[in-house]
DNA sequence: ATGCCTCGCATCGCGAGA
């Protein structure tokens, strides 16, 4: 089972990349950010007829996620974090799909630091840590993928020197997140390709891409039953170099099937 | 130290992204 996660950058815009990519790549399991689009504004029947069913939570101008499946209903668990109720951005889905448990996440950007941004980033990653502890035990494979906005090492960035005063980089929001992946989640691009050059974000200006001066902050968690069905993990930069491309690109696991004498779909 | 480029929403710039 191939699982992704992409940031689009606004559905609106980048829909016919979308589709594009969907036809080419044939994710069976995709989450989206930064939708950018109102709740009615999701493009739900050019993803039907795509071949995917879809369950999205939007908001005005920014922010949104959604989850696409093409390999059996999607059970919807939650839509927002939980740990504030008045929390009204939309940067969270979880669902239950083809028997793995899904959770899509749009991690707050935090800049500029220090500010009440950051602020409530660190906030929000205090709660996608709880929250994610009540998941990483489960006997059942959990992958928790979107965008992080957080650059885990140096590693994993460019210039590292020139990010230092960013929210991205920061080593609050490095620490957060390490603690996160303490718990028992594992990055599977990095458990795969330890040593090697990998971005999923260039800025749009200074032909970063094409000089690959990027940062990796699009990441793919695994608990441990999913971990164990781990086959593959890899960027795909194509669709970062089409006309109209979001700043970035797509990330995705490959899980084996766990009964393969019964395939899904 | 700052802007670069692009988005949605709305005008003829702004707030936000990373």
């Amino acid at each position: 089972m191939k699982i992704a996660t992409f940031n689009v950058n606004g559905i609106g815009r980048r829909l016919p990349n979308l589709l594009k990519w969907l036809g080419l790549a044939e994710p069976d399991i995709v989450v989206l950010q930064e939708l950018k689009a109102p709740q009615a504004a999701f493009p739900h029947a050019e993803i039907e007829a795509a071949g995917y069913q879809a369950i999205w939570h939007g908001q005005s101008r920014w922010n949104g996620v959604a989850l696409l499946s093409r390999v059996g209903e999607i059970h919807e668990t939650r839509r927002g974090l939980p740990g504030d109720p008045d929390d009204a951005q939309s940067r969270y889905i979880e669902a239950a799909v083809g028997g793995v448990l899904i959770a899509g996440l749009y991690l707050p950007n935090g800049n500029p630091r220090p500010g009440p941004k950051f602020d409530y980033k660190l906030a929000w990653m205090a709660r996608l840590d709880a929250h994610l502890r009540t998941l990483v035990d489960l006997k059942a494979p959990v992958v928790v993928l979107g965008d992080f906005n957080v650059i885990p090492t140096d590693r994993d960035v460019y210039k590292p020197e020139r990010w230092t005063k960013d929210a991205l980089f920061a080593p609050e929001a490095r620490a957060a997140y390490q603690q996160i992946l303490d718990q028992g989640w594992t990055d599977a691009i990095r458990h795969l390709h330890p040593e090697a050059t990998i971005y999923s974000f260039w800025p749009y200006w200074r032909r970063s891409f094409e000089r690959n001066a990027g940062i990796r902050i699009d990441h793919v968690l695994l608990n441990k039953p999913a971990k164990t069905l781990l086959q593959s993990a890899e960027v795909d930069l194509q669709p970062r170099g089409w006309e109209k491309s979001s700043d970035h690109t797509p990330v995705w696991v490959e899980l084996a099937d766990r009964n393969k004498s019964k395939p899904l779909k």
